[in-house]
DNA sequence: ATATAGTTTAACCAAATGGTTAACAAAACT
DNA sequence: AGTTTTGTTAACCATTTGGTTAAACTATAT
């Protein structure tokens, strides 16, 4: 046992193994049982803290959403230039996912499981993200002619899928390119630099 | 009800049942009932059919994921030129996917699961994929001059990433980007040509 | 010391769910 | 026609699982 789990609160206990056996078993596969064992507690217990199984889920689950989804809209509708927009994107997501590698996973779980649900509890009913923003901005580079001519939605995609993809499909690409856990994390780190730099080379006129 | 699911016999009305319900709700989250309910048969048919739900599971999982997963193997270790592989790589993967929207999705869900358990059971115990000839013909042709100075472990994430994510996230990018059906299916549809003229823009001299 | 509020536990309960059984119906076979 | 095999169903069973309860323990205040 760790020193630490004994000066954390039992709340504290609690969030920490839900948030684990959430990540790895997904709110359906995850027991009450098993996050009580987990948190070595008595299952009552958990029921005392958080009225029930999708309370605590909720918890959970919008404590790390809430505090990340937020940052990156503010990064796209800002003021920066767009070479360092989809810089400081490219990093600061890349960051957050290593310090949190479970969140990806789990926000595409929720999202996939009820998408409505799922936008709505985290931007609010009228608050959608606005990557509109940052569509116009690339729009406007090609046509004042300082990149090359090529659709915002498909970059807009390129963008996102080479961050967050090898998050997401972690599992796969460790096995099949036989990485272990630092190897990984090292390759993610280069990712910071590279994906920028990638982007910049097929851009860039 | 469809046509057709009069003419489908009772097995196979139970495996497009099952496929549908555990596509959307996972392994987990899917009811024998709802399955049942979907074939519209009674759920101990289910069993007479299928030996009990991880038969059944399992049935429909390897049937897609075998049929495909070979495939995308057999291009990158062929005997063709960098770019052609990676043009036949993209266009033959977003086909297969269009076909099969969920195929993507319940492959990562698996993987996320049990990453050991299903790798075995796609590739064999000894069967892995083996990425090493393509990204050995990438650092060919890096040597070679031919293209720009890039890590290959990269530039296959890249690739990968732009032409499996969006079927991953499909749910948050329409929601986003305020898309309907038909014109996500457009979107992917010109990603084919796309993405492959992103790379080459991105690595050519 | 004792009362009190907060915390934790073991034992229990009800509902959901995967799976079984026995009977029935429909073909297929003789 | 009658008999066997295959397909299908309703009712049932055992286990799992989320959730409850009442009692015990702990600390803090009086």
């Amino acid at each position: 046992m760790d020193k630490k789990k004994k000066q954390q609160s039992t709340e504290e206990k609690i969030l920490a193994a839900a948030r684990k056996v959430f990540t790895t078993k997904g709110m359906d596969g995850a027991r009450m049982q098993d996050i009580a064992d987990e948190a070595g507690i008595n299952k009552a217990l958990l029921h005392y803290y958080f009225r029930d199984k999708g309370k605590l889920f909720e918890t959970v689950f919008l404590e790390e959403a809430q505090k990340f989804f937020p940052k990156i809209n503010s990064i796209f509708s800002s003021e920066l230039p767009l070479f360092e927009k989809i810089e400081k994107f490219v990093h600061e997501y890349i960051d957050e996912m290593l310090e949190n590698p479970y969140l990806p996973w789990f926000v595409m779980n929720e999202i996939n499981r009820d998408p409505e649900q799922f936008m709505y509890r985290i931007w609010g009913k009228e608050n959608l993200p606005q990557p509109s923003k940052f569509l116009e901005q690339m729009d406007k580079e090609v046509r004042k002619g300082t990149i090359k001519k090529i659709s915002p939605v498909h970059l807009f995609l390129h963008i996102v899928s080479m961050t967050i993809f090898p998050f997401v499909a972690k599992p796969m690409i460790t096995r099949n390119l036989q990485l272990d856990e630092l190897q990984f994390r090292q390759i993610l780190e280069q990712r910071r630099k590279e994906i920028p730099r990638f982007i910049f080379d097929a851009i860039k006129k």
